[in-house]
DNA sequence: ACCGTTCTCCGAACAGTGTTCGAACTTCGA
DNA sequence: TCGAAGTTCGAACACTGTTCGGAGAACGGT
C-alpha cells in the first residue's frame, strides 16, 4: 500500500536496526554471548547507551533479534543447499542440505550454540513468537527432501500431523546430525583424530538407509507406544 | 602416606571448597551460567567477595570446577545403570544407559548444557586437564555396554585405538542419543506433542539392530573414506 | 613455648555492566 | 505553523569481577 511513503526517520531507524544487529551479531562471533554487551554495542555504533533503547526495549530482546537473524541465515544456507540440487537423486539432496547444516554451524559456532541451547539466564522463547517460526524454516528443507527419498512428495512437511512413527523415524534423522555436529563444534570429537564431515555423512547416509518404515514384512510389531 | 596428618585447616579449606561449589552449582541450576555470580556466591557462604579467591583464581576457574564436576556427577549415572543392570540382556544394558544419560540430563538441563558447549566468553577446556578425563568417563560405560551387545568384550573401550568404522558406529550411536537429549532439554522437540523418553528408545533400539557392522555380506561396499 | 612463615579474611577501591530518568532537540503529520 | 511524537544525551543507581594492602590467626620447626 503506502510502501513508498516511508519518512527519513523511518529509513534511518531500519538501517540503524540493522546495523545494531549487525554488529551485536559480529561480538557473538568473536567472543560468544558473554561478549555482546549493550554499551559496547553503542560504543560501536557511536551513540550513547540510553538511546539504544529507542530501538530494543532490553539486552533479551537484542538477543532474540539476534536468534531469529540467526535461525533464518541457517534456513537460508540449508534452503540453498536443496534449491541447488534440484533434480539430483533424493539421497544426494538431503546430503546436500546436510552437509550445508554443518557447514554453517562450523563457520558460525556460537550462533549454532546460541540458536540450538538456553544460554541466557531467564530468556524463554514466546510460543508463536518469530523465532519458532524461523526454527521450522530450518526443518522443511529437511522434511521435503527425506519425502523426495520415500517417494512420498511434501506429504511429511506437515509434521505435527504425522503418525508417531513418522515423526520418530524424522527425529532421529535430524537428531543424529544435529548431535554429531554439536560434538564437533564444542571440540568433543577428538578433534585431529576424527574428520567431522566424513563422520557426519558417514552415518547419514547409512542411517538412510535404514530409516525407511517397513513396508510389509514383520507388521506384528508394536504398532506405538 | 600422611593422610592422617591433616591440619584443621586443611580439613576446613576441603569443606568450604564444597561448599562453594555446591552454592555455585545450585545457583546453576536455578538460573543458567548467567546466574552464578561471584559476589552471590560469597554473599551465600557468608564471606568477603575478596576472600574467595583464597580458594579459586578467578571465575572461570569456579566454572571449571562445575564442569568437572558436573561431568563427574553424570558419569556417575551412567555407570550406576550399568553396574545396577549386570548381567541382563546386553541390549538391555546399553538402553539402561541411554535412560540414566537422558534422565540426569532432564533433571539437570542447565548442567548438561554447561558441559556439552561452549558458553563462557574465553574460555577453553586445558588438555589433558580434569575436565577431558571427566569426560571419558562417560563414554566409558557406553563403549563396555555396545561391546557386549557385539560379543566384543572391552575390546572397544580404548576408542583412539579402533579403526575409523568402528569410530564412526560409535560415535553415530552415541550422537543420536546426544542430539535427541539435547533437543528435547532444550524445548526443540514440540513439547506437548513428542514424548522424549519414547523417542530416545526407539531411535536407540533402531539404531542397535543395524549399527553392527557388515559380517559377510555386501563387502564390495567401500571400506572406508 | 616461642617465632617467623604462611594462610585467611576483610574493607576499600577501580573499571565495567544493564537500566532508568528527565530534559533538550529534531522530525513528523495535520 | 503548532502540537505531538520520536530521538539523543548526561547523570545516576545498583550491580558485577577483580586487585591491593593490612590485620589477625594457624601453622611447622627449633
Amino acid at each position: 500500500m503506502r510502501a513508498s511513503t516511508e519518512s527519513r526517520r523511518d529509513r534511518q531507524r531500519r538501517e540503524l536496526v540493522a546495523e545494531i544487529i549487525a554488529v551485536a551479531c559480529r561480538q557473538l562471533d568473536e567472543g560468544g554471548p558473554g561478549n555482546v554487551s549493550w554499551r559496547g554495542v553503542a560504543r560501536e555504533v557511536g551513540m550513547n547507551p540510553a538511546s539504544l533503547y529507542t530501538y530494543f526495549a532490553s539486552l533479551d530482546d537484542l538477543f532474540t533479534a539476534l536468534i531469529t537473524e540467526s535461525f533464518h541465515a541457517l534456513a537460508g544456507a540449508v534452503g540453498q543447499a536443496f534449491d541447488d540440487s534440484a533434480g539430483a537423486e533424493p539421497v544426494d539432496r538431503l546430503l546436500a542440505c546436510v552437509r550445508a547444516y554443518r557447514a554453517w554451524a562450523v563457520a558460525h559456532p556460537r550462533r549454532f550454540n546460541l540458536i540450538w541451547t538456553d544460554q541466557l539466564p531467564g530468556y524463554a522463547a514466546p510460543p508463536e513468537g518469530p523465532t519458532v517460526t524461523a526454527e521450522q524454516a530450518v526443518y522443511r528443507p529437511f522434511l521435503l527432501a527425506v519425502g523426495e527419498t520415500e517417494g512420498r512428495g511434501d506429504r511429511l512437511a506437515e509434521f505435527a500431523a504425522l503418525p508417531t512413527g513418522d515423526q520418530h523415524r524424522l527425529l532421529g534423522l535430524f537428531g543424529t546430525l544435529h548431535g554429531l555436529v554439536s560434538l564437533e563444534i564444542n571440540s568433543h570429537l577428538a578433534p585431529g583424530l576424527v574428520d567431522g564431515e566424513a563422520l557426519i555423512v558417514d552415518r547419514m547416509t547409512h542411517a538412510l538407509r535404514h530409516v525407511h518404515p517397513p513396508r510389509d514384512s514383520s507388521s506384528a510389531a508394536s504398532p506405538d507406544q
